[in-house]
DNA sequence: ATATCTGCAAAGACTTTGCATGAGA
DNA sequence: TCTCATGCAAAGTCTTTGCAGATAT
């Protein structure tokens, strides 16, 4: 959309300044590397990304701004096992990217998909309708993952 | 199965021998409350419960012998956002105890089922195999996980 | 007999906390 | 201005590693 081209990335802005949170350098540079470089950032990886921007950043800070941007939603934290957590943007101004992720488990590759979302999201419909009867489980949200081998560690190994 | 009745919790026996493991006092002991506690247990959880009938045990072992149930498959390593892994036995004598989880996103609680599994099982065997083809992924396993509010936390909260 | 396993202590890795300074609205 | 945010340093947690003594086969 225009508006977005014209301002930048700041559609989330509104969503911050709702909740009293001010808008400031490091939340911007932040969000700035997690819409430029997509997918499985650790938080080492963000701040190493942000010095070169604005290099008085403290990896503290990093930490504290991922928890803020998840507790909105603005963020989703995932891990995928290797001892540190990966955060990616939840959305953009387009409006939901939603992915689920294909793992693999030699080299830890992570490999983002979006196709059979439909037929998965069938699925979910009806299996949360029944677990939500039986288990009184109010869903909101929900993960799939698959693990293997991916083309290169098949053919390498 | 009556042979299990009399020999116990054995039946890994013949999987560690196979694979030049010994078998020892902490890694029986380990299995036993494997066994006796189902469920999401933490390294620190079966620590405490095996310190009840063997005290010299390590919490050192307990990660040593949990990795290598893990790498044996005998044992699933899960996180579930809380800092710590946990961990449960994969199967029994009669054979795989297949779930899934439910997840608490207030109180952590992880409840789990058994229903739809076979809905589930169409879903993902078509999707591994639309997957497989596109990406070169060799899927050996998978995640199905669900996140929400549990029946305490909807109506406590 | 001998290669594996164990337990202690110490180190490692990631993440969080305390606090004084600095910055946004 | 006045509260919220930042950055440094230190602490906290969970997990792994090194090594000498103990154990299973």
């Amino acid at each position: 959309m225009a508006q977005h081209d014209f301002f930048g990335h700041m559609w989330w802005h509104g969503r911050l300044r709702g909740h009293g949170y001010r808008i400031t350098v490091p939340r911007q540079v932040i969000l700035d590397v997690l819409h430029s470089r997509e997918g499985h950032l650790s938080a080492e990886d963000i701040y190493i990304e942000v010095r070169k921007e604005y290099p008085q950043i403290g990896l503290t800070t990093v930490y504290r701004t991922l928890e803020l941007l998840v507790r909105m939603g603005i963020v989703f934290k995932f891990d995928f096992g290797d001892g540190r957590s990966r955060y990616e943007l939840s959305e953009g101004p387009e409006g939901f990217r939603h992915h689920h992720h294909l793992v693999c488990s030699v080299c830890g590759r992570v490999i983002d998909y979006s196709e059979y979302l439909d037929s998965e999201q069938q699925l979910l419909d009806k299996t949360e309708a029944g677990l939500s009867e039986k288990y009184g489980f109010k869903i909101t949200n929900h993960l799939i993952r698959f693990y293997g081998l991916c083309d290169r560690c098949q053919s390498g190994e």
